[in-house]
DNA sequence: GTATATTAAGACAAAATACTCTTAAATCAT
DNA sequence: ATGATTTAAGAGTATTTTGTCTTAATATAC
């Protein structure tokens, strides 16, 4: 499990957010229902980004969620650290102190550009690249219940 | 979190075993003193690798765990799989159906290529390429209490 | 055989994560 | 103002993961 459920649900109701073009507020009982996963549980997660001013939240009639700046302005990553709360990072398990530096292990390097790979796939796309793939696809693409890992 | 604690501390033991050429039985108290964590949650987890014939184990005084098979054959993919109990993988977070081989968005390649240099990286290295890390290193080189992740 | 050392097994507890529900606050429509 | 709609906040529950403890089984040494 590279990310948090609540990471991958507001990963996907923010897509779903950025297809929508017409920049008006979108109900999160309507995000819910398209992404099959409980209300009041992705209304958590959207606080956190709400919060972290990622999205703008209005309440009452016509109110919801929306993206408080252009899809192309954000990143993948933001969202993960702003759910998750920290820094996306794939430790070497062996955790030994004073390791590396000195006597790398045959492994080394590769968690090394694990680690670099990743920080730059998530911290280089924006939700604009993510959902152009949504905007183009067959309309009957819908997201699934199960939540890949 | 890439991997679970659990199979971190079997990671650590392993290569503890894989350092020790006598080839006779250690006591798990031994490792779980070496690695500072619980003397009982690892004797769960080493039964798990003993149950996966990668470790063999024998009771009573003198008894203790080893390494079923040459430290060369066994490989850190091996020790996980026992382990989490499933074959491990970083899927793409999004969890589309019948997406990707259509129409693939911009990390597609990415994910996918990202699985392929993990179940490389832990396919191909062996506890006795870790442990000659260890073998070679200066002798105060000690596991630390913290995990990594 | 009796005591001792050691893993095996499983019950139990604690913590983290995931999820649900209730109430409050804000906003709009009438 | 009143009532409906919608997010905010937080209490509460469930599940999974992590960790502890107790007892049983197996082997050795005397
Ligand atoms: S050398 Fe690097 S990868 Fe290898 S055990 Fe040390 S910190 Fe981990
Ligand atoms: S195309 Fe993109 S969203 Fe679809 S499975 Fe591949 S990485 Fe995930």
């Amino acid at each position: 499990m590279l990310l948090s459920k609540s990471c991958i649900y507001g990963l996907r109701a923010s897509i779903l957010l950025a297809k929508d073009e017409s920049n008006g507020f979108i109900t999160i009982r309507d995000l819910s229902d398209e992404l099959n996963i409980s209300f009041h549980f992705l209304t958590k997660v959207l606080q956190k980004l709400t919060r972290s001013e990622i999205l703008e939240s209005f309440k009452g009639p016509n109110g919801g969620v929306k993206l408080a700046k252009p899809a192309e302005q954000v990143t993948f990553k933001e969202i993960v650290i702003s759910i998750d709360g920290r820094f996306y990072k794939v430790d070497c398990p062996l955790g030994l102190p004073a390791c590396g530096e000195l006597a790398p292990c045959p492994l080394h390097d590769q968690w090394e550009e694990l680690n670099n790979r990743i920080q730059n796939m998530i911290g280089s796309v924006t939700l604009a690249e993510l959902s152009d793939r949504q905007k183009r696809g067959k309309p009957n693409l819908q997201f699934s219940a199960q939540t890949g890992s």
